[in-house]
DNA sequence: TTCGATTTGTTCGTATGTATT
DNA sequence: TAATACATACGAACAAATCGA
C-alpha cells in the first residue's frame, strides 16, 4: 500500500523524498525565501502528516545540497548568497602566496542582445530570445584579475537595468537572490587555456601572448534549471583556480579523530 | 555521563563519530580490504554496542565521502579505485566535443630522487627524503593530451620499480590501492595557465607557445594524509577540465520530480 | 543572571519493505 | 523459498544550543 501523504502522493518514491520535492517546490514559489527560516521539523511533520524522522532525511539532502543549512537551537534556514561563508562558496579563485582575499567589482557594459547557438543549448532559451550581456571586471587587492562575460535570460530578471546591476552591495548571485528570487544551488565549469583577444588583454593588463585560463560555466537553480551563462578569462600570474572536492563539508571545526 | 561504546571512548565527540572513527582506522589498517564488504550494520551494531541507527549514521558520513559504497541486499563495500565508476572520479578531463574517452598510458621515466622544499611542504615528508619521480603520458584517442609529473615518498611504497608501474593493469591509484594498501580518498587540485617548457612541449606535440593547463594535485588518504604530489600539463585545444560540483550525488537514477 | 520554551542533534528501539544470493 | 542485508518509516527520550522573558 503507498502511503498517506497529506495532499495526495501519485509517485512510486520514497515518503522522504515526496516531502523533499514538496519542500524545494516551495523554496520556487519563494514561500520560504532566502535567509528565513523554514517552519520547525515537528511542524513539518504534522503538517505533511510524517514523522519527524522522515523529516530529517529530507531534510539532510537539501542540507548536503547546500539548499538550506540548519542552525541548532535556532531553525533551519534557506541558504543566502550575501553571508560570508556562501560568498566564496562558488568562488574558486585564489592568490598562489595563500588566501582568498576581498574581490572587488567594475561593471564594464551592459547591453540586451538575442541568444546564439551556445547559449540556447546550454541556457535553455529559444534561440533569438532575449538575453542581457553583462561584461565586468573583478579586481583582487586592486588588480584586475577576473574579466566575466555574462549572460541571462531577460525574461527571467524582469527590469533589470545597469543601474541595479551596479548599484548592488552584495555578490552577483546575491542580486539574483535578493531581487528575481532565482537561488543559484549548484555550477557547472569547463575549463581550459587560451591567449586572450586584445580587449580582454587590455582590460586585464596583459599581454595578447600571456596564457589565460578560460572558464565556461553554467549556472544552476533548483531542479538543474540554468538560469546563467559566465565565460571567463582568468590572470594566473599570481591567482589560481582551487578545486578542493568537499575539503571541510563532512567534518567540521575541532572534531577528535584519535587515530 | 558519557557513552559505553565498546573499547572505551575517551573524547567528547558524538558515539557515531567514535563509530566512524574506528571503522576508518580499521579502513586505515588493511583489515577490511578495498572491494571487500565491511560487516553488516546489526553485526557492527552488536561489535560496539550501538544501535543499528548510529552505525547507519557513521556510515552515512563515509558513503558521502565514497570511502565506502552500499548495495542494498549485498552488503556495504571498500570505495575500489578499478571500477570503472570510480576511476573516472578523480579524472576531470573530457573531450571538448562530448564524453569521456578510455585513456592509455605511456610510462616516460621512472626515477628515484630526494625531496625539495615544496615536496616537503605538500606531502607532508621531510627535506631530502627519498621520493620516486614518475612521468607518465596520457593519450586519449591515441593523441598525448596530459604529461603527468608524479612524486610520491619512496618509503609508502617498498618495492615498487619501473617494471611494476609500467605493469598495471589499473588506474595509478588502482595499483596504489592494491599493492601497497594506500586508498585515494580525496584529492585537491590547483590549476594555472602557462606555456610549457620545450620538453613539455615535445612530449605532447604542441609549440612552446601553445597555452597550457597546469594542474598542481595533492592526492590524500584516510585522515587527509598526503600520499602523491602531482604535476599535470594538459594540451587543452581538444580537451577540457570539468569541475561539476557534486552532478548525479544526492540524485539517483530516474527519481520522479513532480514539480 | 536565571529560567523556560523552542529547535535541532544524538541515540535508542521496532517494524516493515526491497534487493540479493 | 528462505536467509541476509540494506532502505524506509515510525516513535520516543534526552542532550545541546538559542533566545527572550
Amino acid at each position: 500500500m503507498p502511503h498517506t501523504l497529506a495532499g495526495g502522493n501519485l509517485t512510486f518514491n520514497p515518503l522522504y523524498k515526496e516531502v523533499k520535492n514538496r519542500i524545494t517546490r516551495n523554496l520556487i514559489a519563494g514561500e520560504w525565501k532566502p535567509g528565513a527560516a523554514i517552519p520547525s521539523e515537528s511542524r513539518l511533520a504534522g503538517h505533511f502528516n510524517v514523522s519527524v524522522g522522515t523529516i530529517r532525511k529530507a531534510i539532510d539532502e537539501l542540507v548536503a545540497e547546500k539548499i538550506l543549512v540548519r542552525q541548532q537551537g535556532r531553525g533551519t534556514f534557506v541558504t543566502t548568497h550575501s553571508e560570508d561563508r556562501q560568498l566564496y562558496y562558488f568562488f574558486h579563485i585564489v592568490g598562489k602566496d595563500g588566501g582568498k582575499e576581498p574581490p572587488t567589482h567594475e561593471l564594464l557594459s551592459f547591453r540586451k542582445g538575442k541568444a546564439d547557438s551556445e547559449e540556447k543549448l546550454h541556457l535553455g532559451v529559444s534561440r533569438g530570445e532575449r538575453v542581457f550581456r553583462i561584461h565586468n571586471v573583478l579586481k583582487l587587492v586592486g588588480k584586475p584579475v577576473v574579466l566575466d562575460a555574462i549572460v541571462i535570460p531577460a525574461a527571467r530578471f524582469p527590469g533589470l537595468t545597469e543601474a541595479i546591476f551596479s548599484a548592488r552591495e552584495v555578490t552577483i548571485y546575491g542580486l539574483y537572490q535578493a531581487r528575481y528570487g532565482i537561488n543559484v544551488v549548484r555550477i557547472s565549469e569547463r575549463l581550459s587555456a587560451a591567449h586572450p583577444d586584445a580587449q580582454t588583454a587590455g582590460v586585464l593588463g596583459v599581454r595578447v601572448s600571456t596564457p589565460m585560463l578560460m572558464i565556461k560555466r553554467v549556472a544552476y537553480t533548483y531542479h538543474d534549471t540554468p538560469v546563467e551563462l559566465r565565460t571567463s578569462w582568468v590572470n594566473t600570474e599570481g591567482h589560481e583556480y582551487l578545486s578542493d572536492l568537499w575539503k571541510n563539508e563532512t567534518r567540521k571545526r575541532g572534531e577528535s579523530i584519535n587515530r
